[in-house]
DNA sequence: CTGAAAGCGCTAACAA
DNA sequence: TTGTTAGCGCTTTCAG
């Protein structure tokens, strides 16, 4: 590794010199410079980054605790958050979350040092580690999923309202008799889908069947939702409408449907969440509740970017719309403009 | 941030002896030991990673340079590099290789002396940055993908059996009219799986309609395929099976089928690569060739932790067999046992 | 067994 | 404009 004292020597100036060089701003005589800058090209010179970052305290990484990597919505998530770095010339660390270890990992890593902040993509409540990390004072910032009682950046898109938006939907044409499909864990994301699908049911006076509303503490997996959903569509009193969760389940009670023979849609709809790609191929051709991915990943970025230079400016909770995508699982049929 | 400075002044001891404490190799009074460790606990004590990088010239951090992250596959691969990466107690830095950003920008950060060394899964061939590693003496392992003229480690799954494998399925099975859809790019993987398939249907000397190869640069699309697949599904003479070069294309090809009215598995075989989880879902049930991700992702951290600690060992071409895995889309027939 | 001191490569204050 | 110098926090000789 060539270092900025070899190019020091090789140029004839001193280390200093050569530092200056490299932060322009400094002024520093035209020859020197010209000597400086050969040098460096010669020695095909690269600054060392961490010698860089011990003095300045600052790394120019970003760890990023991703949720469970093999589904559909965090690589869309990932890939948006990753291009936004690389963008400011910053670095990504990546953890996935599964099994909870990615938290405590990054905390470590940032409190070696290694890290200016984090992104956490997955937040669940009562986290230790999270509530660790907001102690400590270290920048971060939650993204897609929160947890309430923390006071820090938050980016999220309007669950509740999609939710309801969903509900909404149903109700206005005539699909009272519906199911919801998917994890019943304390997950914001999934908790306030299933609140504002829920609420507007209860607002508007129609009642909901508890048999038709599933449990389990694991998120957006097909074959969960395929299995329950399978009994809830085989009987003969079975809903008119599904809203699920999450995409996954979506194609998972879509293979239901298929499996009890039900015809989407005309004797049953269904509703995903997320829009991941999947949804408008001809197979599935799923409606679903659409998250502004780029934009929460842009904004999670610039919040944390401005964390990390004002430690004390205010928090920020930047919440976006979101929005039913209609496709052929509920007949195409368009929203209403009143909605 | 609380430094081994910190932690000797308040344990009465040198900021040597904290070091060695943190070491526990070298010997140290179990008096001085216990005073030590009791300052840790009470500061709250976590060592300055960056620093100690500096000294020792080793970071205890690896590159990944991913491929398209929003397809099915690579998050697969990347999740298994991360759960090794994670268990040897290293981290991991990502870059999307989309646009072919992340190359160059790992080469940069490998270069300022940030990673200890570099893992490639979507190596395309010439690739100017990666003859340049190469060069450089930088440790690095090639995965998934590779290019035939580097020197280096290489981890793979045996893509050409895995095409000639389904070339024999198809032929034993009576279905010698045969589609291939995917990507035709020099991308090492895509290239194998066609050549092994053409190179079998050559060698029995059956012919393959020209007009029924795809030809187009970008792989692993469902919506390329889908296009591709139509007319030649639609035509009254049309294949009785069809090879496609990734799991999407396989997707695609199933949707053409759906909108040809042509009858999977009894109008025409399908045949995916990668068996992605989709593949198992009822709405698709895709016959594929799987490819052991987790044992590639693991021997591929393997070498490259072997080849940063020994720089001069020799390289390894480590390739894992693939299998085919049979499903609804080719009417489950089982591989006979000869093939 | 322990402390003093050098140095990893860089930036920035201070002098000249 | 340029050089000298003092660290950033750590590991590791070298003395004692």
């Amino acid at each position: 590794m060539t270092t900025s004292n070899d190019v020091a020597r090789r140029a004839g100036v001193s280390q200093a010199t050569v530092s200056r060089v490299l932060h322009d701003n400094a002024r520093v005589g035209a020859e020197a410079r010209a000597r400086v800058l050969a040098a460096m090209a010669e020695l095909n010179y690269v600054p060392n980054a961490q010698a860089r970052a011990m003095r300045l305290q600052r790394t120019g990484t970003i760890g990023v605790v991703s949720g469970k990597i093999k589904t559909p919505f965090f690589p869309q998530l990932i890939d948006a958050i990753g291009s936004n770095i690389a963008d400011r010339n910053l670095r990504m660390v990546l953890w996935n979350s599964e099994e909870n270890r990615g938290e405590p990992a990054a905390l470590e890593t940032i409190r070696s040092g290694l890290l200016d902040g984090l992104i956490f993509t997955s937040a669940r409540p009562h986290s230790a580690t999270l509530h660790q990390v907001a102690e400590l004072g270290i920048p971060f910032v939650l993204v897609n999923r929160t947890v309430d009682e923390l006071e820090c950046d938050k980016v999220t898109s309007d669950n509740e309202a999609g939710g309801r938006q969903v509900a909404q939907y149903f109700i206005a044409n005539g699909r009272h008799q519906v199911a919801i499909v998917g994890s019943s864990s304390d997950l914001s994301t999934v908790r306030a889908r299933r609140k504002g699908f829920v609420d507007e049911f209860t607002r508007q006076g129609i009642p909901l069947r508890p048999e038709w509303q599933t449990q389990g503490d694991e998120p957006y997996t097909h074959d969960l939702a395929l299995e329950a959903a399978v009994p809830i569509l085989a009987a003969e009193d079975h809903p008119d409408a599904v809203f699920c969760l999450g995409d996954p389940n979506g194609f998972g009670v879509l293979d239901a449907a298929r499996r009890t023979h039900r015809v989407v849609p005309t004797d049953v709809w269904v509703v995903g969440y997320d829009d991941t790609e999947m949804c408008s191929w001809e197979s599935f051709d799923l409606s679903s509740v659409r998250q502004p991915v780029d934009d929460m990943a842009r904004v999670a970025v610039e919040l944390l970017v401005r964390r990390i230079a004002e430690p004390d400016a205010p928090f920020i909770d930047h919440r976006f719309a979101s929005n039913l995508i209609v496709r052929g699982s509920t007949g195409n049929v368009p929203l209403k403009s009143t909605q």
